[in-house]
DNA sequence: CGGCTATGGATATTTTTTTATCAATACTGC
DNA sequence: GCAGTATTGATAAAAAAATATCCATAGCCG
């Protein structure tokens, strides 16, 4: 299994991304971490690390190039060349996955859908062919895609990710409420929403009760 | 600041309810933790200390009782009262969450939904009554509601914010490409949909290079 | 030119998270 | 009832991440 450091890092370099894009339109040339922390709710010393692991330098005193560490952060994540997947799938998260137009910025193009349902198939969702789940792993293969992108119900999730690895997938997103289990050479990310929540159902109850204790 | 500890566990106990639930549902009394690891496809002993931190204690040599389990998670998340929300923004994403049923196993309510568009405003999408922003700090205040989704584009999602906030929501679930800027005692938990295709992206470079290099 | 301030980079420290080890408990089969 | 096995819980160690400190560099202003 390979290693991969700085889970939190990787996680939040979409969001300079998208900033330091911004910027750039705007003509900015030269951005320092202060900027970037204010604008992200960070400490600076957290943007100084982040950007220090993509490998990108900076200049001292006056701070880096924006377009330097777009460069910078867009080959650390790979997201130079656009990687094709196929979405498996196509109900109401599906389709909301379709009609993001934002994914290109990351890299990454949808170039087909696939669903079971006959209503759907033959039909396009958001300018994209949806075809029958029954056709997924051939097309996959001969299209030579190397990521898919699960939406089905969890039941269904492991046997969509069993095609997509027989299509000769490399990497699978999974929204699916399961843990998916594949070959050693294929990755799964896995991204679990109610997790989230979770989170914030915690931090809101530790805050109600500091908040009740103090007015006591 | 409240100190939460343990994020990565606390992302994880949704997954452990979810299975733990079916579980019941088929009358199991009893779980180990190695089943559980199995499905989870983690190691025992991360089962195991995920599970401590909700405060349950198993009986060695058998395992945890599953209602005992559930309970304990669903106490520590506070998922044992069903709390309320708004979502604003009832677009694709804001119809999907709308659309997803599993929530209520999470203790959340989605009790109405609000968006700037005509054409939605006074209809009901997914059985939720859909009305103006306009009226958005006035009615989640006289239907004491303490939680907002917002799914609203990036440069909107600070203004709907501030106006949940003068609301008197308590906790803000953000699906909007922006980090938001609200007042110590409101917890706002963003989602970052592209970090997790950024996660994927660094691991299955890694993956890659790991396996090219083997091949040479 | 010289001092002042802002900034990145390197190093060190602390905290958090993950992983390992080991003793105690309870079931199973004989 | 006893030995063997599976399991939890407590403690300890290792790894990772967040945070702090200090120094060097560059621009600014007089």
């Amino acid at each position: 299994m390979s290693k991969v450091q700085k889970l939190p890092t990787i996680r939040r370099l979409p969001t300079y991304l998208h900033k330091l894009n911004e910027m750039r339109k705007s003509g900015i040339e030269i951005v320092a971490t202060p900027e970037l922390a204010r604008y992200m709710h960070l400490e600076a010393i957290v943007v100084r690390k982040d950007l220090a692991s993509t490998g990108v330098t900076g200049q001292p005193g006056v701070g880096y190039k924006v377009a330097e560490l777009i460069d910078a952060i867009r080959a650390f994540l790979s997201w130079d060349n656009t990687s094709e997947a196929v979405l498996v799938g196509a109900g109401s998260l599906g389709s909301a996955i379709l009609g993001y137009e934002g994914f290109e910025e990351y890299g990454l193009r949808i170039i087909a859908a696939f669903d079971t349902d006959p209503a759907k198939i033959g039909r396009t969702i958001h300018d994209r062919e949806v075809f029958p789940v029954s056709r997924l792993a051939e097309l996959t293969r001969r299209m030579r895609i190397h990521m898919g992108i699960i939406c089905v119900p969890a039941e269904y999730a492991q046997k969509v990710a069993d095609e997509l690895v027989e299509g000769g997938v490399w990497g699978i997103w999974n929204f699916a409420n399961v843990s998916l289990k594949v070959p050693d050479n294929v990755v799964v990310q896995r991204e679990v929403i109610a997790g989230g929540l979770a989170v914030l159902s915690v931090k809101l109850t530790a805050l109600r009760r500091e908040l009740n204790s103090e007015s006591e």
